[in-house]
RNA sequence: GGGAUCAUAGCUCAGCUGGGAGAGCAUCUGCCUUACAAGCAGAGGGUCAUAGGUUCGAGUCCUAUUGGUCCCACCA
């Protein structure tokens, strides 16, 4: 089985054929099956409105990481995936799209709006899953769903129903966000609050009855309209006599009571407060506390209404502009004073929101909230990284009714009926048929649709078929992990947990773990606007799948955001080059040859090495992917795999293989070992790197299957050889050493050198005599000599020490002796102060009695070592002193 | 106003439960050594933001300070 591997590694070539595989054979399909242990998690579903950016490139890559981890495990690992119908976001973007070819919305009608919209969808949709497959991810295709499909419409409707008839979904007049240019009402989640440099105007209102003024401060005078109210603070001095008067609001000249009320600040602006019920949410609470009249001013689009008077029809902004100069002009504007406030503004089209009563729908909150904030308190559901608790309990203990109605098309619509006749209100699965309560037939369906939250929110269970009580749900609900980022913990993650104790009794997964954002290379938000977005198929396009994946993990914590820019995905198209071509290395040289396990294993302390450092491996990388420190662990992966595996075991490896007629037995463990350690490597790497592991797996070892299918390695203690790992680390210490010295003295490699080294141990001595082959291909030499004295070595030879032993390198004409000297002179200052430590330490006589034994023995050990050392160095020293002079 | 988080090599960042400072990129010096120049071998470069504290021992834990980022919050 000779292999004609090219030379670089091209992911395009295998990619796309090695996922068409993984699908033939239904790898990603899990089916329901008690005698294994399920493992679970659903895609947070990509919104319909757009291509998949970066962040979901990061979020996707960490669930297949997860998933494909699990699956070797054993687990009977499932992934649903699916798209969510995002409902304001993509309304305007069809609507937008519409305009576009002249089309205007409310023209075309709802239902064929709704048709063009589902259009967009199957378009979209299609869009995403081709983003998904190309980046590798190990999800069930067979079970792919979209929050507005039959299912799930199913589930949102049951959930509303019940929720319903369970007093905690109401209808109420109240006052909410409302978004001017979306024209529908908002819940607190989807409202950011942004600073923005605004003024102050200090505008006086005149006492009835008295030639005086109240003076107060707004930073919305148009506002003053709606005014219904002016307050101050029941213990304010200022103005204990106006309370009870009345006011005569400027402009409108309606005349509205003052009112004390503990919501005023007196320390605050002037002290008394303009109160416009219909337009703030404070306002709002005050106004019901003294049955203030509520005055609408505003119209959808947020300009001026009937109830404005004269500036009816004015955007609110102009009005402002026309109420301040009106104001100045008769002498009522006091000052302005600039002043820096939060405006709050809708996080999808950024316009500025503006507080309304409106009829809508809402959840109550309180008690649903209750066991979501149990679960994290008790341990139920637990964060990774723990911090993100703090932020989910804060807004779980400050929770506010939600406002679920929407007023737009493209969504789940209410499932509440009007009577006709009498305007009853019924919630019912399909128009009832009679209304209770005057016994009508006719009836009208509520026009609004729900927040796009409110079907995500039931995802978890949703998808897995309920309400009904299917197979899928028993047994892969709840889910194990949901993997997403920070950004949608209260949209989100907060509206899950609730919804599936409210409906399943049970949390819908365990663990969240939480990502961050990715960031453009000067650690901007990726955003449109700025143009600085990088698309995720653009840099598989150019460097691979793997290379991205491994880009998005590579030097990340969890929760914490990242920079993204092309030099480091370069950094991992190398190193799947790296690995492609070690591997190629190997089933070049395997060839056609029949391997077999050595019976004794013993047979070259490279091998044991090799298989000690990949056993350790294997357990520090599980115990790392089960703390989702997947970072961590491809790091160590990595290093393990260049560092160790290529630039050192290979380079062991290649004397034995490249003449294997000296010894066949050795060749085969070497080759068996090579192969050995390239399987458990590739096995480790997959869940990363999952294209180019199961291209070289696939060569490697043909006869199985696959290796996504194949088992994830575990530690063996069969593999564990601590003196091997002593020994080698001593070659490594001469190698290094040697090379060191020739750097620095610019020795070609073309001038082979003899190294002797001097070491009494005889078992040190015997393990890395095993090496010498390998040692003279690795450091330029022509023979490594390993004896228990000096004899025979030339008295002028470089010498280089190491723990245990002393590396002489004779190199005659070509030493420097001053040169030598100072490099041995700064040896000499290591190995001081390397013992001054050491001595310092140990003479601490708290240390010694406090610190663990184990710690202590080994500084003690240390201290021998280097005192051994700097002996030596000493004695070369005096010796090249005295030939000098 | 409350909270979170960050400050480590020129740049971007790791550093898990406290026990001798790491990686990638960049820089410098040699190498086309038959897996890999997307590579190999070497080198330089850090008082781990500042000040205290706990500890035998602190990049790591605690407190304060400075500077940055983010989230939450109804001070008009």
């Amino acid at each position: 089985m000779s292999q004609n591997l090219e030379t670089t590694y091209n992911p395009k070539a295998i990619e796309e054929k090695l996922y068409e595989k993984w699908c033939d054979n239904k790898y990603f399909h899990a089916e329901a099956d008690k005698s294994r242990k399920p493992f679970t998690t659903v895609m947070p579903p990509p919104n319909i409105t757009g291509k998949l950016h970066m962040g979901h490139a990061l979020d996707n890559t960490l669930q297949d990481i997860l998933i494909r981890y699990k699956r070797m495990q054993g687990y009977n690992a499932l992934w649903v995936p699916g798209t969510d119908h995002a409902a304001i976001s993509t309304e305007v973007k069809v609507t937008n799209q519409l305009k576009e070819e002249g089309i205007d919305k409310k023209e075309l009608g709802r239902e064929k709006f709704l048709d063009r919209t589902w259009q967009w969808k199957e378009e979209y949709a299609g869009t995403i899953e081709a983003q998904l497959k190309k980046l590798g991810s190990s999800c069930d295709w067979d079970r792919e769903r979209f929050t507005m499909d039959e299912g799930c419409s199913k589930a949102v409707e049951e959930v509303f129903i019940k929720l319903y008839e369970e007093g905690y979904i109401y209808k109420g007049s109240r006052i909410i966000n409302w978004c001017p240019v979306c024209k529908t009402s908002l819940s607190d989640a989807e409202v950011l609050h942004e600073e923005q440099e605004g003024h102050f105007w200090h505008i006086k209102y005149p006492i009835v009855g008295t030639d005086d003024f109240l003076e107060i401060a707004t930073t919305r005078p148009e506002t003053m309209l709606g005014d219904t109210a002016i307050a101050v603070h029941p213990e304010d001095e200022r103005y204990k006599d106006v309370v009870g008067k009345t006011a005569l609001l400027p402009l409108v000249n309606r005349e509205i009571p003052i009112v004390a009320d503990y919501y005023v600040d007196k320390e605050f602006g002037t002290g008394a407060v303009k109160i416009t019920p219909a337009h703030d949410p404070n306002d709002f609470e005050v106004g019901r506390r003294h049955n203030l009249p509520e005055i609408n001013i505003m119209n959808d689009d947020a300009s001026i209404n009937e109830n404005g008077g004269k500036y009816a029809g004015m955007d609110r902004y102009e009005a402002r502009k026309l109420i301040i100069k009106e104001l100045e002009e008769q002498g009522l504007l006091v000052k302005v004073v600039p002043h820096s406030h939060n405006v709050g503004t809708h996080d999808r089209c950024c316009t500025t929101v503006e507080p309304l009563i409106k009829q809508q729908w809402f959840v109550r909150m309180e008690e649903l909230a209750k066991p979501a904030i149990e679960a994290v308190k008790n341990g139920d559901l637990k964060f990774v990284p723990e911090r993100f608790d703090k932020i989910y309990l804060h807004w779980l203990e400050n929770i506010r009714d939600w406002c679920i109605s929407r007023q737009i098309w493209w969504g789940h619509r209410i499932p509440a009926y009007y009577c006709n006749e009498c305007g009853e209100v019924v919630v019912s699965r399909g128009t009832p048929e009679k209304c209770p309560k005057c016994g009508c037939t006719h009836f009208t369906q509520d026009e609004d649709t729900l927040d796009t939250w409110f079907s995500s929110a039931l995802w978890p269970f949703s998808t897995l078929g309920w309400p009904e009580k299917t197979e899928d749900l028993d047994y892969f609900y709840p889910t194990d992990v949901l993997v997403t980022g920070y950004d949608i913990i209260f949209f989100w993650v907060i509206r899950m947990v609730f919804s599936g104790y409210a409906h399943t009794g049970k949390s819908p997964f365990h663990t969240v773990f939480i990502h961050g954002l990715v960031r453009d290379s000067l650690g901007r938000k990726m955003s449109k606007s700025l143009g600085n977005g990088i698309d995720p198929l653009e840099i598989i396009d150019q460097y691979g799948a793997d290379a991205l994946r491994m880009t998005l993990i590579t030097g990340n914590a969890p929760g914490n955001d990242m920079r993204f820019y092309n030099e480091r995905v370069e950094a991992s198209r190398n190193f799947a080059n790296k690995v492609w071509n070690a591997s190629r290395f190997i089933m070049m040289n395997l060839g056609d040859k029949e391997l077999t396990k050595p019976s004794d294993f013993t047979i070259h302390p490279g091998d044991m090495w090799i298989m000690s450092r990949c056993n350790c491996l294997v357990k520090d990388v599980t115990e790392n992917m089960d703390k989702f420190e997947l970072g961590i662990a491809l790091s160590k992966i990595y290093d393990f795999m260049w560092d160790e595996f290529c630039d050192w075991y290979i380079e062991i490896a290649k004397y034995r293989i490249y003449h294997a007629e000296e010894n066949a037995e050795s060749a085969n463990a070497a080759l068996w070992t090579l192969k050995e350690v390239l399987k458990k490597a590739l096995k480790l790497l997959h869940p990363y790197m999952p294209f180019v592991t199961e291209e070289i797996y696939s060569k490697l070892v043909p006869e199985e299957e696959s290796l996504m299918m194949s088992s994830w390695p575990v530690y063996e203690e069969e593999w564990n050889f601590p003196y091997a790992e002593y020994a080698v680390g001593h070659y490594k210490e001469i190698i290094r050493g040697v090379r060191n010295v020739r750097a620095k003295m610019n020795v070609p490699n073309s001038r082979k050198a003899t190294v002797y080294v001097v070491c009494a141990d005889e078992k040190l001595s015997g393990s890395l005599n095993s090496l010498s082959s390998a040692a003279k291909m690795m450091a330029a030499m022509n023979d490594f000599i390993i004896q228990k004295d000096k004899k025979g070595i030339a008295e002028d030879a470089v010498s280089i020490v190491v723990p245990d032993a002393v590396v002489y390198m004779p190199l005659e004409e070509l030493i420097d002796f001053s040169q030598e000297i100072e490099r041995l002179k700064k040896e000499e200052t290591r190995l001081t102060k390397e013992i001054a430590r050491a001595e310092g330490m140990l003479g601490n006589e708290r240390f010694v009695s406090k610190a663990p034994e184990a710690k202590v023995q080994e500084e003690r050990e240390k201290l021998e070592k280097y005192k051994q050392m700097i002996a030596e160095v000493k004695e070369r020293l005096d010796g090249l002193r005295r030939k000098q002079s």
